[in-house]
DNA sequence: AGCAGTTCTTGAACATGTTCAATAATGTCG
DNA sequence: CGACATTATTGAACATGTTCAAGAACTGCT
């Protein structure tokens, strides 16, 4: 695997073969294919590891944050810092991961798991917070938050900035916004279309 | 192209191999190659077939309604209409476009013309409707649909059931939450908000 | 008609992801 | 330790997207 990290780096994911993985790593070609079921698997191996990073990452923030903004932001910001040494060929998962066959997809069963995992952060991030929502809102927020990071990776996967500065100052505009929307919605004024929101993420869902 | 049409329908985008289209065309495999630089190329034929069709239905649909959320409604009904011949290879399409580097990522300076054709036709459903908006909401607003129209797009290409009819009930769901929602920006109380809003979408543009 | 330039066609070759039968190495149990 | 089961390794073969040199066909001009 480490091999492979190296040569994608080096070389972007195109031009690195998986002959040239396994004559890196010192094994055969069949051998390699051993350990990983296809090229795609290498890449999701890496990305499974900025999950797990981002979890422990998480329980240091949500330790130490108890406003809603603070914690949302801290999340957020851990997950560009412990992605980026990935963000080379982060375009190549994001092609791998779009296919909705493809188990890799965020959107498809077999992610569940993961996507769950991630869902159950960011309810940790209201539940933990000084936040106040409807209940039917509060029940929906975890999954929006989750889409909301998904628009995020998407925009980090398109930012050609150095140290991806764009999206960490995309997400510091972002968070007050979010923060700002979310008290919003207890006023009675705007309760009716809080309503269809969730509503609407409820029909969104499989 | 009709063969590879009738081939990508009958046995799925994978199972159907250049060879495969290049024999139903009567042609040899490098000349299939004459005509469409690659598989992918192929596949964003259909995809700009779409857009036309779409491109022309939308006069229909402009010509014909007058409120905000008809023209809205009209637009997306049409376009997951047109674009139904191809869902059983949209998720093929979706990868493909879902690398930035690619030509054909609706993100990317290629596609460009294309999606500003596409803000173009939102930008007429705003300019010939009833909708008022702050002006500054009202120049970003055709990019936001777009967005929309994405996710629609995004939601779409995971549809499984019959004739996307999920889609269809999602679309007739968000317009007139997003009808209701435009409506309300001109609400002073949710003034500031709506700016940082602006704020956020003219950072998300490239 | 002849010639030059352009377009179209072809099939062999190539590149790369993947598979798999055969074999070697390692692990477990009596 | 030996027998058997399981895991790891290998290299040739395969599948499929793609390339490209060579040649045929077409076009336009003199």
């Amino acid at each position: 695997m480490a091999a492979a990290l190296d040569l994608f780096r080096e070389r972007g994911y195109d031009r690195t073969t998986m002959r040239g993985v396994a004559e890196a790593a010192g094994v055969s070609l069949g051998n390699a294919y051993y350990y990983f079921s296809s090229k795609e698997h290498l890449v999701q191996a890496f990305y499974d590891r900025v999950q797990e990073e981002h979890r422990a990452a998480a329980e240091d923030v949500l330790a130490r944050e108890t406003t809603f903004a603070g914690r949302l932001q801290g999340l957020l910001d851990a997950w560009v810092r412990i992605a980026q040494p990935y963000h080379e060929f982060a375009g190549k998962f994001f092609k791998n991961a779009a296919e909705p066959t493809s188990p890799l997809s965020p959107f498809s069963e077999d992610s569940r798991p993961a996507r769950d995992a991630s869902t159950a952060l960011f309810r940790e991030v209201l539940d933990g917070s000084d936040l106040k929502l409807a209940p039917a809102l509060r029940a929906e927020m975890p999954e929006l938050l989750w889409l909301m990071h998904m628009g995020v990776v998407l925009f980090w996967v398109y930012d050609g900035s150095p140290d991806q500065r764009r999206t960490r100052a995309l997400v510091a505009q972002a968070v007050p916004l979010v923060d700002k929307l979310a008290r919003m919605t207890r006023l009675p004024l705007v309760r009716g279309v809080v309503d269809d929101v969730v509503g609407l993420v409820r029909a969104v869902r499989p």
